[in-house]
DNA sequence: GTCGAGCAGATTGTCGACAATATTTTCACC
DNA sequence: GGTGAAAATATTGTCGACAATCTGCTCGAC
């Protein structure tokens, strides 16, 4: 009942590979959207067998997967002793929105003298959507936009080191974004922020861009640090959303 | 005379397992060493059976020190077409050095306020030493005491996040430190401004910290943007040293 | 002579089995 | 009843073997 029927080969996820695509790659996403997404806790155990017979893989693409996760800060991993998802800690949070705050300031720098019209006429139609949201108040949809927004300055930056240190650092942090502040009042002046960083990109002034996202995104940590001390006082206070 | 003579056990590089340091382990850092040390070039193809036999480990660690070495950034790998050691070019390099920049910044503005005595004091002993490397002429020493500085920052800034990501990106740059530029009279100029960073350390000024490595940083980055364009030029000029 | 089909050779992808190590349980002894 | 050794269990580390895929080459047709 309990064990994998027959040994007959593997038609599990495979049946045809999907173009280049092995299946350890398969089993790589689905295990890093697993951990991203939450549906794995933190600290949890990542048994191999079992991993192997829930992705319908062998232990060693599992090992491998593992191994990747684990370089990714995903994952951690002590010798014999098997592999847990890695618990990030408030602190290691604020350390992460830090670092991602330097890298996306450099972005922004970038981005203001290599964005192209169309990508400054994508981060204008944001901006108004963005704006829309704020007077109708939905806070969500508003915070969508916020996403869309800071990818597509990356994006503009064309500055693939960073694209990459960032989205690294974002996967890390996705368990976070679920439960960070909106602190009353905040949103009015983020949008302001983000239109200011808006500004510099499209006058193609780097100094002012790299400035104004540093501006914004300190504000941004300070909110966090906020958060967190709060956080250590009453626990599970409010529903949070921090506006990038 | 070239097959493996037994299957007799692996006593090869392991006789004794130092204390929780797994085969894979010891593969992993012998073959970053050769890939970060240069002996092994760009491009050039790493098939498993022959590294399996080098490192004296199975094929499977093999593969699982090469998906690691991927996720590093050290290593290209094709699906079913096997990996390379990854050609960093100029471009990349600058890249690199831009998001190093600002990781350091970040680092720099941490270290104003969180290092301790000893460390400031290691920092001016160690500024001591570069002003005698600098009026004896040593310019390779000068460029040991520079590194050594530099570590001693991001050390004292007890940010985990920065320190791990700014050692990623320094593997990737070994290669060029190796032929970079030392361009007439930087020097002197980098003595000054690692002086003011240092100061402004001792000040616990966070916002001197971070501007004073911010703008020695720009130089360090104007200095390799200039000598990759002179490279497109005469190739293989003068031999070289980039003063971080 | 050039082009494509088809056939080696080499190399990677995947798996199960065995050995080594850590963890838990059992049980004799005080 | 508590304590420690020793077996039993669970899990990881490692390997070789087989299948799938890619690469380069040969060879026949046009």
């Amino acid at each position: 009942m309990d064990a994998t029927p027959p040994p007959q080969s593997v038609p599990t996820t495979v049946g045809r590979n999907g173009r280049g695509r092995t299946a350890a790659d398969e089993a790589y996403t689905r295990l890093r959207e697993d951990i991203v997404r939450g549906r794995l806790m933190p600290n949890q155990r990542l048994v191999e067998v079992d991993l192997a017979v829930t992705l319908g893989v062998g232990r060693t693409a599992v090992r491998t997967v593992l191994a990747r996760l684990e370089q990714e800060g995903l994952v951690v991993h002590e010798p014999n002793r098997g592999a847990r998802v890695r618990m990030v800690t408030e602190a290691e949070a604020l350390e992460i929105t830090q670092a991602r705050g330097a890298l996306e300031a450099l972005a922004a720098r970038e981005a203001a003298t290599k964005a192209t019209p169309a990508e400054v006429a994508f981060m204008r139609e944001t901006l108004a959507h963005m704006s829309a949201c704020l007077k109708a108040g939905d806070l969500l949809a508003y915070s969508d936009g916020n996403a869309r927004m800071h990818a597509k300055i990356i994006e503009a930056s064309r500055h693939h080191t960073a694209t990459r240190l960032i989205a690294g650092l974002k996967a890390q942090m996705v368990r976070f974004q679920y439960r960070t502040v909106l602190v009353p009042g905040r949103s009015a002046r983020s949008f302001v922020e983000h239109t200011r960083i808006v500004d510099a990109i499209e006058a193609a002034d780097p100094d002012a861009a790299e400035a104004a996202m540093r501006y914004h995104l300190s504000h941004v940590a300070d909110t966090l640090r906020e958060m967190t001390s709060a956080h250590a006082q009453h626990h599970a206070s409010a529903p949070d959303l921090v506006h990038f």
